[in-house]
DNA sequence: TTCATAGTTCGATCGTAACCGAAGCATCGC
DNA sequence: GCGATGCTTCGGTTACGATCGAACTATGAA
């Protein structure tokens, strides 16, 4: 039969552990090392290197030299789509890790995802603007309202910059920690990075997770209450 | 490290050559033999047996014993779409099958994806939807209008009786072959049995491809226009 | 130049999993 | 009961790929 398009092929890129720790890792959307994804991978960097070809030649992952050093990211947002779905997705047939490990309360509170919030936060801010009016989700996607527009521009985001962009304004991801949809696209980003720049939250260094401030906590779950 | 969902589990499963075959065959929604899903893999009925136990304790498939038989379906929906997801993947890395093969343009004409319509005509189909305003394309969901509910009715389909199910009535799926959007959800599901149902077409026995009659296509054609 | 760091390539080992032949169950038709 | 069919389990072979040590290349620092 062979019918359609080899999914065997990705299937098996992303079927070794030790690259289905380094994609995770870079799902964080931050550029890694060579040395750095051989740490996540749990393995020698002669090992990662020859994974790390791999993947590049497979199309998932794409190098850029600096100095000495060879950063990798996703080949861009479609492979970190296809990992968050695969984690959604494994996440929903109870495919989880043994150990749940000391670093899982922090990633399920507020982690990145590609450029986005995920995790109790991220679905929690969903709710709160749908709740509220300022975005509407209609079918299974998700829609900005004018009266949306107006109050991100209080918070200082200019939706129209947003919209030049060929990338989807809103975006529904789904989170595998909490099985609900959070909020990605260009706007996911922009709200992400407005909190960033607030200094509400900062990310970490060797993890996906994103810490809060005690102050940006406040501010956060006042702009996002929960009925509202 | 080791964050999150085991994604290489699932990869591991799919990235089987033979197993991806098999999955890719019951994606066509009907339930197959362990001798048939042999056959599509392309090795004997002792490997097959194996492979099949796997994906089933994996979670992806599931059996149902009738007599001496043994079929195989996919576990759910999600599984359908995952594969169906991974195959949109593949083929916009290139990662396509070596030789076309025969049945190719007529896959690529009209298919089954799980149970609803794929392919040139599927994509065309939600087209034609959208430009005669049946359906609205908000963000990146789809809802159907109450112009679009009255001419289903015309046709033959009852939007109510689909509404009290829990699945979705809208749901855009990605096309690998067209690389664009086509309709799913239990709405793609009862248009494509209302066009079997009427004799427009039918399935053929090994394949996913769906066969339109002449009277069928011409049938379908006026219904849906490209430039309606 | 020399040394140190980052990374790749080579070579060899090792484990696992895919594979099939043969035997073993289970179900159907007779 | 019998044989035939559909499928699974067992045993043994084979092949591929993940792994690492060691050697090699490249960039940077002193």
């Amino acid at each position: 039969m062979k019918e359609g398009p080899d999914i065997a092929q990705i299937g098996a890129l992303i079927g070794d552990p030790a690259r289905a720790n380094m994609l995770a890792a870079l799902t964080g959307g931050r550029a890694l090392t060579a040395t750095e994804l051989a740490g996540v991978g749990g393995i020698t960097v002669q090992t990662a290197s020859t994974h790390l070809a791999k993947l590049e030649a497979g199309g998932l992952l794409i190098q850029r030299k600096q100095g000495r050093h060879r950063y990798f990211t996703l080949a861009d947002e479609a492979v970190a789509r296809l990992i968050e779905s695969m984690m959604g997705f494994a996440a929903g047939r109870g495919h989880l890790r043994h150990q749940p490990g000391p670093k899982e309360p922090a990633l399920r509170k507020a982690r990145i995802c590609y450029d986005h919030l995920a995790g109790d936060y991220g679905v929690r801010m969903l709710d709160s603007l749908i709740a509220s009016g300022a975005i509407d989700a209609v079918g299974d996607g998700l829609v900005l309202t004018e009266k949306g527009e107006s109050e991100l521009k209080c918070i200082g985001i200019d939706v129209s910059d947003l919209r030049s962009s060929r990338r989807p304004l809103c975006r529904s991801c789904l989170d595998w920690s909490e099985r609900r949809a959070h909020l990605a696209g260009s706007l996911g980003k922009a709200l992400l990075s407005n909190f960033l720049d607030k200094g509400w939250a900062r990310r970490t260094a060797e993890s996906r997770s994103i810490l809060f401030s005690p102050e940006g906590d406040r501010q956060f779950l006042r702009l996002f209450p929960v009925d509202a």
